[in-house]
DNA sequence: TTAAATATATCGGATATCCAATATTTTACT
DNA sequence: AGTAAAATATTGGATATCCGATATATTTAA
């Protein structure tokens, strides 16, 4: 897995199908910005091209499920995300170090 | 914060001073792959410019620690980190989706 | 006092990331 | 049918990221 980005949007896909907007709003909710046009469309391609996710059109939206392969690198990409950064967020629980009270 | 990087540098300076081969052994050992000194060093002089580390000669040896503005700038940085991506450890560990077992 | 090892430093370049701008397609509404 | 809105798509470019190669300085060991 490369960036953040597109593995979060395998992680979004993991439950239920989205389009790429709904995508992208989800990401946003998360982050504090929405991704735009430019960035989640491109991203999406690319998972496509890597086999790792499939479109369905369905009326002017694009639903997006996740492949067997993509279940596969899904699974790869998450036990390596909580490997190198799982510690961080066990940390900040454990420590309060990220509560943002003042 | 800009990348994971120099996040995860701050993050390992938290309860400690250190080094910078200290540091990227660290990394490696959480990532799998260690940062190079071209990799390591250009993110520390950054740190340093934007004054969230100090550096201090022992040896041959420059040991980092945490600014006052580093701190703040940690704190910041693992607040936006646990929001954005906390939930993908959270739910891994819940649902163990992250067991590596077979 | 050389020689090897360790730590730091920098540069060039390949690749990744992401956005703004723009365009196209499809649907919804009048 | 005609228009507005929503979703998708693409391109160009700015910036970030990271490594390989190379170089310098310091320490340790022979």
């Amino acid at each position: 897995m490369r960036g953040f980005l597109t593995f979060q949007i395998l992680w979004e896909l993991k439950d239920e199908p989205l389009y790429g907007q709904q995508i992208a709003d989800r990401l946003g909710s998360r982050r504090g910005s929405t991704p735009t046009a430019g960035t989640i469309y491109p991203a999406l391609k690319e998972l496509k091209e890597r086999g790792l996710i499939e479109g369905k059109k369905d009326g002017r939206e694009i639903v997006y499920t996740l492949t067997e392969a993509g279940q596969e690198g899904l699974k790869d990409a998450a036990r390596y995300f909580k490997r190198a950064f799982g510690y961080i967020i066990v940390e900040c629980d454990e420590t309060g170090f990220c509560d943002d009270s003042c």
